[in-house]
DNA sequence: AGCACGCCGACT
DNA sequence: GTCGGCGTGCTC
C-alpha cells in the first residue's frame, strides 16, 4: 500500500503528492487526512496523507517508507481536503499552505536540528564540550549561539558528531491531577484499621474517604474540605486508599459565567427575514442571503433563532464575526443562549486554548462556533448554517497567502453541505448589495430598530467654519456643549478618532523630513511607551532621534493626533470626566479589551475614547452621545473604496448611540461636510449611497463592475524590478483577451518593503474563465526563468488593498 | 524551500 | 594541497 503525501515544504517544485510505502504495521492505522512523518531528501518532514492506493508509478528503488503516523484519527476530513484543493486553485497558493489552514497551529510542525555526539566528549574542543555538558545530544541552535558553528563543522567532518533533523510536534493536551478515592468501602475500612492510632490525621482522612468512596476530587479541594495537609493526603494515597489519575481538561477561554437567555419577541420585519432563512433550512438548499439591517435592528436575534432551528435538527452552525472587537459581547450573547454548545475561535486565544476549542469541535462536543475569519475552516461535518456578521469588513479577506476571502469559502462550504449562508450588515459591501439586487443573493431588509427607538440625530459640524471663528482645538463648540450636557446628566459618551491610514510619525519642523524606515518606503511610527520608532511592516526599530537626520535641526518632534493627545485635551476641558482610552497601547494585553469594555459597561467611566476598534458591536444603554473627531481622514486615501469605508465607519459609529430607551445624538466633525459619503451617512441613507457610489464605480471601472486581480513583482534593484514588471505586463497583455484591462506597471503604494522594490499590474476583468489558467501559466514561466534571478512574484485575486 | 553535490579562487 | 564560495538539481 502506498500513501500520497503532501509534504510540509512550501515550494513550487514539491507542490504535488509524493508516494510513500506504508509499512505493514501502519496499514491498519493510517487514514487519509492524517499527518505523517516522512523522510524527504536528506531530512525528515511532516506531511498530510491525501490519498491511499495499492499501486504507484514511482520506481520502487525511489519509494521510501512512512516513518511515523502522528494521528490515529485524521485531522483533516474529506470535505476539507477537497476545500484545500479548491483554495489552491482559486487563490493560487501551495496545497500545503491551504492544508495548514484546516488545523490549529498547535498541530503544525516545528523543526529542530540536533547534534548527536558519537565519541567520548574529551575528544572534542572544550567549547563543544561545555555545550554538550553531560548529555550526548544538543540543539544546533545552542552551538550557533556559542559561536561554535565552525567547530561543529570540523567535528562533523571527523565523524565525531552528526546532525539530525527532528520534527517537533506541539499540541499538548492539558491534564490535571485528580485524586480517585477507592470505591470499595470495605477496603477503605481495612486500610483505616491498619493505620496506627497515633496517625490521627490519616485515620480522619480515610474516614472521610469512606463517605466519598469512588469519587474524584482535586487534591486541593480535599485538603480544603477536610482541613488536612497535602503530606497526609500523600501518605494515605500511598496506603492505597486512593490513586492519582490524570484527567484531560480543556483550557477555558471564557472568563465569566453567563445567564441563560431565551428568544426575544421578533418584529414583523425580523419574523419575515427569519422565515425566509428557515424556508431554505427546511429545503436543505445552499442559498446566500444578504441581511441588510440598520444598526440596532436586531440582526443578532435572527442569527440566534436561525441557529436554534439548526441545532434542533442536530446540525452545526458557524458564526463569523470580524475581529476580537466583537467577540466578548457577541460570544457572551451566544453562550447565554446556547450554553456549553458554543466554542470560540479568535486571535485572542493562546495556541493551547485554540487547540482545545478545535478538539471540542472535532469531537462533536460543541455545535456552534463563534469566531474570526479562520473559523470558517472548523471541522464540523454537518453544517446547517453559516453566518458572516458585518460582511462588509475587510478582515474577512486574508492579506497573506493563502489570500482567501471567508465569504467565498462560506459559499463553497454551503454548497457542500446544502445549507444557507447569511451575510449580515448595516452597510453591505457594494459587491454584496449588487449581487442581491441582481438576485444572486436574496435580500432581506430590516428598516426599523428592534425596540422602536428612533435613529440618533446626526449633526455635521464644518471644521473650516469652526477654524474661521477662531476655535483651533480639536473639539467644536457643538461637540463641547453636547459633551457637557451628557456629563451633567451622567450619561455616557463615545469619542471616535478616525485614524485609518494615519499614524503618529516624527517630523522635522524646519525641513519637513519625516523619519522613514531604512528598509521600507514607510514612515516609522512613534511609540510612546518605550520612546522609540518602529516600522509596522518589517519590525525595524530605532531610538527617537534628538536631531533631524537630514538637517540636524533640533526642532524634530512627534506629530499626529493620537488618542493620548485627545485624552489630554479632554482633561483640560473637563477635568472631572473619567476617560477610558482604547487603542493598541491599552488593549495589547490579553483580555484587556474585555476588561475595558466591562468597565465602561459598569459606568466606571463617562467617556470612551478609541479608534476603529470601538466602531462595532458596542451596545450599552447609557451611551447617548457619539462624537466623530474627524470624519474625513479616511476619505482622502488613494483607495477606490475610501468613500465606502468612510460611509460604513460613520454609520457604524453612529449606531452606538441611543440603542435603548434614551435617544441618541451624534456629532460628526469634518472639513468636507458636502461630501456625499458624509451627507448620506448623516441621513443614514444606505440605498442612496449605494446608487451614488455605483455610478462612480461604473465611471471609473472599479468593482463591482469589474473584478480585480493584483500581480506584483519585487526585486532588490529598482531597474530590474521595472524591467521585469514591464515584461510581465507585456506577457499578460499578449495572453489575455482584449476585454481584460491591464493597468500598469506602476510602483506599489509601498514602493519598497524590506529592501525590495515593488511594482504591480492591476488586472480588471468581467467574468473571465481564462484568467486563472493564464495566471498559473505566468507563474510557471516565472518559476522557470525569473525566480533564480531574484525576482519575486505575488498574485492576489480580489485584493482588499491596492 | 533546503540540502548535497560539484567545480573554481585564497589561505594554512 | 584544503577550505569554502555559491550555481545546479533533486526531493517519493
Amino acid at each position: 500500500m502506498f500513501a500520497q503525501v503532501i509534504v510540509d515544504v512550501a515550494a513550487y517544485p514539491v507542490d504535488r503528492p509524493f508516494d510513500y510505502r506504508i509499512p505493514e504495521s501502519l496499514q491498519t492505522v493510517l487514514e487519509v487526512g492524517s499527518r505523517v512523518k516522512v523522510p524527504f531528501g536528506p531530512r525528515n518532514v511532516l506531511g498530510f496523507v491525501v490519498g491511499i492506493r495499492a499501486e504507484t508509478d514511482v520506481p520502487t528503488n525511489k519509494v521510501r517508507n512512512i516513518s511515523e503516523v502522528l494521528d490515529v484519527e485524521p485531522v483533516i476530513n474529506a470535505e476539507l481536503l477537497q476545500l484545500a484543493k479548491w483554495l489552491k486553485h482559486e487563490t493560487i497558493c501551495f496545497e500545503i499552505d491551504a492544508l495548514q489552514l484546516m488545523i490549529p497551529s498547535a498541530l503544525r510542525a516545528k523543526y529542530e536540528k540536533r547534534v548527536h555526539l558519537h565519541v567520548a566528549s574529551e575528544q572534542l574542543p572544550p567549547m563543544l564540550q561545555t555545550v554538550f555538558g553531560t548529555k550526548t545530544t544538543a540543539p544546533l541552535q545552542q552551538f550557533e549561539k556559542a559561536g561554535a558553528l565552525p567547530l561543529i563543522k570540523q567535528a562533523l567532518r571527523l565523524g565525531h558528531v552528526t546532525i539530525e533533523n527532528v520534527v517537533k510536534q506541539q499540541g499538548k493536551v492539558k491534564t490535571e491531577r485528580y485524586v480517585f478515592i477507592e470505591s470499595d468501602v470495605e477496603k477503605l475500612v481495612a486500610i483505616h484499621d491498619s493505620v496506627s492510632k497515633q496517625a490521627k490525621k490519616q485515620r480522619e482522612l480515610i474516614a472521610w474517604m469512606q463517605q466519598h468512596a469512588g469519587q474524584m476530587y482535586k487534591p486541593a479541594d480535599i485538603c480544603e474540605v477536610t482541613n488536612i495537609g497535602v503530606a497526609v493526603l500523600h501518605s494515605v494515597i500511598e496506603r492505597g486508599a486512593a490513586t492519582f489519575v490524570s484527567q484531560e481538561v480543556y483550557r477555558d477561554p471564557f472568563t465569566k459565567d453567563v445567564h441563560k437567555t431565551t428568544n426575544l419577541q421578533l418584529t414583523d420585519e425580523q419574523d419575515l427575514a427569519l422565515l425566509a432563512i428557515q424556508k431554505k433550512l427546511d429545503a436543505q438548499q445552499a442559498h446566500t442571503f444578504l441581511l441588510h439591517g440598520i444598526t440596532g435592528s436586531g440582526k443578532t436575534e435572527i442569527y440566534l433563532q436561525a441557529i436554534e432551528q439548526v441545532l434542533a435538527e442536530g446540525k452545526e452552525a458557524i458564526m463569523l464575526v470580524p475581529e476580537i472587537a466583537l467577540t466578548p459581547q457577541m460570544t457572551e450573547r451566544f453562550r447565554s443562549r446556547f450554553g456549553e454548545q458554543v466554542a470560540v475561535m479568535h486571535s485572542g486565544l493562546s495556541t493551547g486554548e485554540k487547540y482545545d476549542e478545535w478538539r471540542k469541535i472535532q469531537k462533536g462536543e460543541v455545535k456552534v462556533v463563534v469566531g474570526a475569519r479562520s473559523a470558517i475552516f472548523v471541522p464540523f461535518t454537518n453544517v446547517g448554517i453559516i453566518i458572516l456578521d458585518e460582511e462588509h469588513e475587510s478582515t474577512y479577506k486574508q492579506e497573506d497567502v493563502p489570500r482567501y476571502h471567508a465569504r467565498d469559502v462560506a459559499v463553497w462550504r454551503s454548497q457542500y453541505h446544502n445549507c444557507p449562508v447569511v451575510l449580515g450588515s448595516a452597510t453591505p459591501s457594494l459587491e454584496s448589495f449588487a449581487r442581491a439586487k441582481k438576485g444572486v443573493y436574496t435580500l432581506l431588509t430590516l428598516s426599523e430598530r428592534a425596540k422602536q427607538q428612533s435613529l440618533p440625530t446626526v449633526h455635521v459640524v464644518d471644521l473650516r467654519a469652526e477654524l474661521a471663528s477662531g476655535n483651533r482645538s480639536m473639539f467644536s463648540t457643538v461637540l463641547v456643549d453636547a459633551m457637557r450636557s451628557r456629563l451633567a446628566r451622567r450619561e455616557q459618551i463615545v469619542l471616535f478618532l478616525n485614524r485609518r491610514g494615519y499614524s503618529s510619525f516624527v517630523l522635522c519642523r524646519d525641513c519637513g523630513t519625516v523619519v522613514q524606515c531604512k528598509n521600507c518606503d514607510i514612515s516609522l511610527t512613534y511609540h510612546r511607551t518605550n520612546e522609540n520608532l518602529k516600522c509596522h511592516y518589517c519590525g525595524y526599530e530605532e531610538m527617537l532621534p534628538q536631531q533631524c537626520p537630514s538637517c540636524q535641526s533640533e526642532h524634530i518632534r512627534y506629530f499626529g493626533t493620537g488618542t493620548q493627545k485627545v485624552e489630554e485635551e479632554i482633561h483640560k476641558l473637563f477635568p472631572e470626566a473619567r476617560v477610558l482610552r482604547m487603542d493598541v497601547d491599552t488593549t495589547s494585553k490579553k483580555g484587556s479589551h474585555e476588561q475595558l469594555l466591562d468597565a465602561f459597561g459598569n459606568k466606571e467611566a463617562d467617556i470612551l475614547l478609541g479608534t476603529q476598534m470601538i466602531a462595532k458591536g458596542l451596545d450599552f444603554p447609557d451611551i447617548t452621545l457619539v462624537g466623530v473627531l474627524s470624519a474625513d481622514t479616511s476619505l482622502h486615501l488613494p483607495d477606490y473604496r475610501a468613500a465606502e469605508k468612510t460611509f460604513q465607519l460613520l454609520t457604524q459609529v453612529s449606531g452606538r448611540a441611543g440603542r435603548h430607551d434614551k435617544p441618541g445624538e451624534v456629532v460628526v466633525q469634518t472639513y468636507t461636510p458636502e461630501h456625499y459619503a458624509i451627507e448620506l451617512a448623516k441621513a443614514q441613507a444606505y440605498v442612496p449611497f449605494y446608487e451614488h457610489e455605483m455610478t462612480q464605480r461604473r465611471r471609473s471601472g472599479h468593482p463591482p463592475y469589474y473584478y480585480i486581480a493584483l500581480v506584483q513583482i519585487s526585486h532588490e534593484d529598482v531597474m530590474q524590478t521595472i524591467r521585469y514588471a514591464q515584461e510581465m505586463a507585456d506577457w499578460l497583455r499578449m495572453h489575455l483577451p482584449q476585454s481584460v484591462r491591464i493597468l500598469g506597471p506602476t510602483a506599489s503604494s509601498i514602493a519598497r518593503l524590506q529592501n525590495r522594490y515593488r511594482y504591480q499590474c492591476l488586472i480588471k476583468y468581467k467574468i473571465e474563465p481564462t484568467l486563472i489558467p493564464t495566471l498559473h501559466a505566468l507563474i510557471a514561466m516565472y518559476r522557470a526563468e525569473w525566480a533564480k534571478l531574484g525576482v519575486q512574484l505575488t498574485v492576489d485575486l480580489d485584493p482588499s488593498m491596492i
